[in-house]
DNA sequence: GAGGCTATTATGTATAGACATAATGAGTCA
DNA sequence: TGACTCATTATGTCTATACATAATAGCCTC
């Protein structure tokens, strides 16, 4: 007979704040008793509610203990997609096309979203991913040369800067944001759109 | 002097990992070997390497080893948005208008997504969400009673069904997908927009 | 050489025991 | 009262050991 492994214990810990066994905010009981009651190791238990505590289900602090999130799961992650994986993952055909790729100095606009100088220099590449040769995604990208020096000397002929930048410039802290907005012309041609559509974007 | 805790070896194999020690898709040394060298334990090594291959910058398969991921997919976090506390936080006032809430047979797009059989019922709210009186946001939103039948007893007249299944229906799995639109005349109604203007959606 | 069995190997997980650390609360002293 | 010290306590982490499990490689058989 399977013993309780740390997995059966994080699911039914799961379970039962999910039945508010204990209430949301109420401490529940300690390592100790929990591994007593499973009939498990307490580094057992740890790694169950370790998890728990990393997911936002619960929060834990010594001395005082483990108590159900007040409330729950804030948090989501999603994976950053690689375009290319995401097609050939979807069984069609990847093809890739540079549009234009050329070093300019930061606009406005961007230098004030990115906290740069006057001046800046940065890499702006435009390129379009095709899926069964039908446009799939327009990426317009300008990278900071000052924080990626090594992408100056990127041609990105064969190789998106989404791609190349996740394989290359490995981030611990990145920021993402969302939005729809209606295709101006240069996208509604490059994705074969009517302008006025809607796309969404990831400024 | 400080031990080396799981944390800093979890540090120092990023740094290596990312000054390309090992290049992607070459096989890292083993954990007994890595604890050999960092002077550890191998439960402590396998901490570390769990944690890097849980943010996808590794992959692990037993008998043949660990190996720097090929195209690191990264993950990133989102926070799930209540749409008050954001409002409320961004230091407007908060409004909140029930338009709909009926009780109606699941539509077969709808089934269809959500694996429901025929005659499957749901509860359908659609609200608005207002901030110094201006439309916000739209909420047309489908819950499925079968999965979360306290939800038949809310009225939803004060709080909207984001807020309520949040703090009442905690969840540990759920999926999110976004998209972008052209609103449609209902929606744009609601949101004092043209039609055809592009949205934001959350399906 | 195809198919299947087996030994080997690296990771996965569990354990008991130990010590570390943070937070709390009680007791002490000015 | 207020500040400080210290014991207590729950979680955090590490270790050594053991066994489990998946996947590979090599061997054997036909």
């Amino acid at each position: 007979m399977r013993r309780n492994s740390f997995r059966d214990i994080r699911t039914e810990l799961e379970r039962r704040i999910s039945r508010r066994v204990w209430e949301p905010g109420e401490t529940m009981p300690g390592e100790e008793a929990l591994a007593a009651e499973f009939g498990a190791a307490r580094a057992t238990v740890n790694r169950a509610l370790q998890e728990l505590a990393r997911s936002g289900l619960i929060e834990r602090k010594r001395k005082s203990g483990t108590r159900v999130a007040l409330h729950p799961v804030r948090e989501a992650r999603f994976a950053i997609p690689v375009v290319r994986a995401e097609i050939e993952a979807s069984g069609s055909a990847y093809e890739y096309r540079l549009l234009h790729r050329d070093k300019e100095n930061a606009p406005g606009w961007l230098r004030e979203r990115l906290g740069l100088d006057a001046g800046a220099r940065t890499l702006h590449v435009r390129c379009l991913h095709l899926a069964d040769g039908r446009p799939y995604q327009y990426e317009d990208r300008w990278i900071n040369l000052a924080a990626v020096p090594a992408a100056g000397s990127e041609d990105f002929e064969t190789a998106s800067p989404n791609e190349w930048l996740v394989a290359n410039a490995p981030f611990s802290r990145a920021q993402y944001s969302f939005g729809a907005a209606r295709a101006d012309p240069e996208e509604a041609q490059a994705l074969r759109l009517d302008a006025g559509e809607a796309v969404l974007g990831n400024h």
